[in-house]
RNA sequence: GCGGACGUGGCGAAACUGGUAGACGCAAGGGACUUAAAAUCCCUCGGCCUUGGCUGUACGGGUUCGACCCCCGUCGUCCGCACCA
């Protein structure tokens, strides 16, 4: 009989077709069986998909339909991360209306995403751009409002003065706007915050609760929030030494133990004193600048020499009135952080040792090993910033470190500056607030009105949505919405006069915060069904790239407690399970050196091998092109596979099958065609030698064999299922991967001679057994595949809707095992032996043994360690 | 600079809680089938020497009956944060 070659170009889209017709994928919020919500992290509409996004959407898949099958109400919804730049840029450069330009990309990748036969509830899908969207967005932004967790503040702006534009930091390249070429000026401007650190503490604390995440990326976010304990200082200026009225000026330390050994204070060039200081001082104001202009230049000068600049003011020292100190504005010193003003104290802390050897200040050693000689300890070239014993120090000396941080803690705590306590002990966190405004038109506005008389404003809600009008150019920089002629011109809620609507709208971080809560319920006229989001959520298993493992989660960790405060629902924790997928990569090719460089796509390649060596060629001419480092697929390297070719000529199920084999999920996975390939012989394997057999297998019910020939095939299968379950629980793909292989290998023989009609009835009974498990195991990743095969054998039912099989544990376990048997610890015999055999019964099998008894040569054995069902080792 | 992770064949990788190192795949080499090719099937495949051994998990030590795994030190790669007071 001559079988066909399995076609997923036929196969496929028959399949999804039932799926979609049979609504297996569609959720039902009702359904009361256990809940299980995962989620891939939704794409931005670029216009293509990319191999990331087959990995990524791969692995949700696989735990979905996995999850599906072991007997959950699972949700797994898809969406559009549809605002932000390229869109904008895009209606620029090419005359495109970004909401068209938008919904055109959100329509190929949808049919891209179909052809990958993902099992989506599409009846949920949205859009952030989709007015219903944003419209909820705006109800939760005048709810957050209300609940003053959000608030408006002055901000530095990266500034284009040539396009009178607001530029995104990754738009300032060298300092300079990305297509004017203009050097970027900061600006303040008055912009909108979420009060992000009010759940500073919690959102660190809540970490802990966090153990389905990787351990890598709560620590990320635990230095990103960045807390620390200390005390602000408040010092005392000298009368006369400043020219206001300012009497004091406060310090966070988070060493106050070392305050003996304090030679100045540096203050931040934006601090009040330094701004005070430069306006009578053009030297300063100068120096002032400088250090402004450093701070918009991120990583490059980061090296940058510590500088500072006098300011004339002195300060008295807390714990000693007749010692003064002079402040300087440094350059390593920063607004944003504490109070904006150190102390130095060159001795333990080495910028400040730096410090005071340029500017010739005192360094006085104060902490020291604990077997170190006060008397000969000093500080060279490198400050002291270890543990040991406090010296110099009046009252501290011989104490530790940890000691004199609470006496001096509790010495400023009783003494008075003015009417306060000198000192305080303070937390603080290095997490600011989420300025959340942007000077664009592609984004949700932000619903407030502004009126002369009356202030800010929320818009009612009655009056929202706030929509964005479609009527808008893109030829002149700036922000479409400010120059619009009617839009921005509206009644004041409040006194009815002519007001201006806000123009900002919010950064597309705000959108990705919830969009999992509203999947829970996509139709509600409330921005959440409260019942249905506290059903679903947390997300059992969320799925995306580490580049997220820090803004977005933490966002989204801070908005869900938002969306708590103000009734929406009752979880603060988003997400439950996180797993952070490693990229696909692929070798470059290249011809050409230095600028003449030119980089050659896959497509044009064929690679050869003999004798060890690859080659490059390529198809047009022949000639042979130098093979490059593998790296991420990118367009400048044109190191890209399009997921549409790939599924095009090999199907879904291939690419889906070669992105999880091979590599751990978390790891890179390296594309190459020769992987592809044998991706693609697998599952024409599979087919083959399940369609050679099915004429038979028909007409044998699934039964697994307890005895004689067939019970090896009934306990590899049984076994396979086991531990392919445990694999993927685990989410390890790799390894499931890895034994589907080794189980189709073991099956290969039994299904020939099945399909030979060698087999009784015993012996189809049992492969038809294994055959439907291995059905079973692979549909999560081919589903198109077991869908094919499961009907090729004359079952009626859909696997996609079918339950696990049940793993049959006498066949797991193994009666007889093989026990490597060491000399010395190196492995020199092997014994099969009764499972249960006691430790007696093992040790006499082992001493009978030839290589055992050639090895002691007569003698008595030292010693003789018997693990059990695991090893055994003599001693000799 | 600080913090973290990692280092296993030609390559991607397995190896349970300290218990046979290299499962599985890719690549390569040999063979069968074929007029031929593709497809498929079989064999070999860490290194060294002669069967049988020796050796081998970045490198140097240590703990242990036994170490890829634990401890100390060195080297290397990658990632995150970066003047955080």
């Amino acid at each position: 009989m001559a079988i066909e070659r399995y076609n997923p170009r036929d196969a496929e889209p028959r399949w999804q077709q039932k799926w979609n017709d049979e609504k297996v994928f569609v959720t039902d919020n009702d359904d009361p069986r256990e809940k299980y919500y995962v989620l891939e992290m939704f794409p931005y509409p670029s216009g293509r998909i990319h191999m990331g996004h087959v990995r990524n959407y791969a692995m949700g898949d696989v735990v979905a339909r996995y999850k599906r099958a072991r007997g959950y109400n699972v949700l797994h919804p898809m969406g559009w991360d549809a605002f932000g730049m390229p869109a904008e840029n895009a209606a620029r450069d090419n005359k495109v209306h970004p909401k068209e330009w938008t919904y055109q990309n959100i329509a190929s990748m949808k049919a891209q995403l179909k052809a990958m036969g993902l099992s989506l509830d599409w009846s949920r899908e949205f859009a952030t751009c989709d007015v219903e969207y944003y419209h909820r967005q705006q109800m939760l932004f005048i709810d957050m409002m209300e609940k003053e967790l959000v608030y408006r503040k002055k901000s530095k702006v990266n500034w284009d003065p040539v396009d009178n534009t607001v530029l995104a930091n990754e738009q300032v390249i060298d300092g300079r706007g990305w297509r004017s070429g203009a050097l970027v000026e900061q600006r303040e401007l008055t912009q909108w915050f979420f009060k992000i650190t009010d759940f500073s503490q919690d959102l660190l604390d809540a970490l802990d609760t966090l153990d389905h995440w990787p351990e890598k990326v709560r620590l990320m976010q635990k230095n990103w929030i960045g807390r620390s304990e200390g005390l602000s200082i408040r010092w005392e200026i000298m009368p006369g030494t400043a020219q206001s009225d300012e009497r004091e000026v406060a310090v966070y330390t988070t060493r106050p133990d070392t305050l003996f050994g304090a030679s100045f204070l540096a203050i931040a060039a934006d601090h009040p004193l330094a701004k005070e200081a430069a306006a009578r001082d053009p030297a300063v104001e100068a120096f002032c600048e400088e250090c402004r202009r450093a701070g918009t230049s991120v990583a490059a000068l980061e090296t940058a020499e510590k500088k500072g600049m006098d300011t004339g003011i002195r300060v008295r020292h807390p714990l000693d009135a007749s010692w003064e100190l002079p402040v300087y504005i440094a350059n390593f010193v920063l607004m944003e952080y504490g109070t904006g003003a150190i102390f130095g104290c060159p001795s333990g802390d080495q910028r400040d040792l730096d410090f005071a050897r340029k500017y010739d200040l005192p360094v006085v050693p104060v902490v020291m090993p604990k077997d170190g000689d006060a008397a000969s300890f000093v500080i060279g070239d490198i400050a002291y910033d270890g543990d040991g014993v406090m010296i110099n120090s009046q009252f501290l000396d011989g104490m530790t470190p940890a000691e004199a941080f609470d006496a001096v803690a509790a010495r400023l705590a009783a003494m008075t500056l003015g009417n306060a306590p000198q000192g305080e002990r303070k937390v603080n966190f290095r997490l600011r607030d989420w300025g959340i405004s942007r000077q664009r038109y592609w984004g949700c506005p932000i619903p407030v009105i502004h009126c002369d008389d009356c202030g800010v404003l929320p818009v009612p809600k009655k009056d929202l949505p706030v929509k964005l009008p479609d009527d808008v150019t893109f030829d002149q920089p700036g922000n479409p919405l400010d120059r619009h002629p009617t839009w921005r011109y509206v009644a004041c809620p409040h006194c009815g006069k002519d007001a201006r609507r806000e123009t900002d709208t919010m950064d597309t971080f705000v959108d990705s915060s919830w969009y999992f809560t509203r999947f829970t319920a996509p139709w509600e006229n409330e921005p959440t069904n409260k019942a249905a989001a506290n059903h679903w959520l947390p997300v059992d298993q969320y799925i995306g790239g580490i580049e997220h493992a820090i803004l977005h989660l933490l966002y989204s960790r801070f908005f869900t407690r938002a969306m708590q405060e103000t009734g929406h629902v009752d979880v603060k924790e988003p997400f439950k399970g996180l797993f952070t997928q490693g990229m696909v990569v692929h070798e470059t090719y290249s011809r050409g050196k230095g600028a003449a460089r030119e980089w050659i796509p896959p497509v044009d390649i064929r690679i050869e091998e003999a004798e060890g060596r690859r080659r490059a060629i390529l198809l047009s001419t022949g000639e042979e092109i130098s093979i490059g480092s593998i790296e991420k697929m990118s367009k400048s390297k044109k190191n890209v596979v399009d997921p549409d070719d790939i599924i095009a000529s090999y199907g879904a199920d291939t690419a889906r099958f070669f992105v999880l084999s091979d590599s751990p999920p978390d790891r890179d996975v390296i594309w190459s065609e020769a992987g592809v390939e044998g991706a693609h012989r697998f599952t024409q394997r599979v087919w083959r030698l399940v369609s050679e057999a099915c004429d038979v297998l028909k007409s044998a019910k699934g039964t697994p064999a307890k005895e004689g020939e067939a019970l090896a095939i009934s306990q590899i299968a049984h076994r396979t299922l086991k531990a392919v379950q445990a694999d993927y629980d685990k989410l390890a793909f790799n390894k499931a991967v890895a034994r589907i292989y080794e189980f189709v290998n073991a099956l290969a023989v039994p299904l020939a001679k099945v399909a030979g009609g060698g087999a009784d009835v015993a012996y189809r009974e049992a492969v038809r057994d294994a055959v439907e498990i291995l059905i079973a195991i692979v549909a999560p990743i081919t589903p198109h595949l077991a869908e094919e095969c499961s009907a090729t054998l004359g079952n009626a039912h859909l696997i996609a809707m079918s339950a696990w099989p049940v793993a049959d544990d006498e066949l797991v376990v193994e009666n007889d095992i093989l026990l490597p048997i060491q000399i010395n610890g190196k492995k020199r015999a092997e014994l099969t032996i009764s499972r249960d055999a006691d430790q007696s019964a093992v040790k006499e099998a082992v001493l009978a043994l030839d290589a055992v008894r050639s090895a002691l040569n007569g003698q008595a054995p030292k010693k003789i360690i018997v693990v059990p069902q695991r090893i055994v080792n003599i001693v000799v």
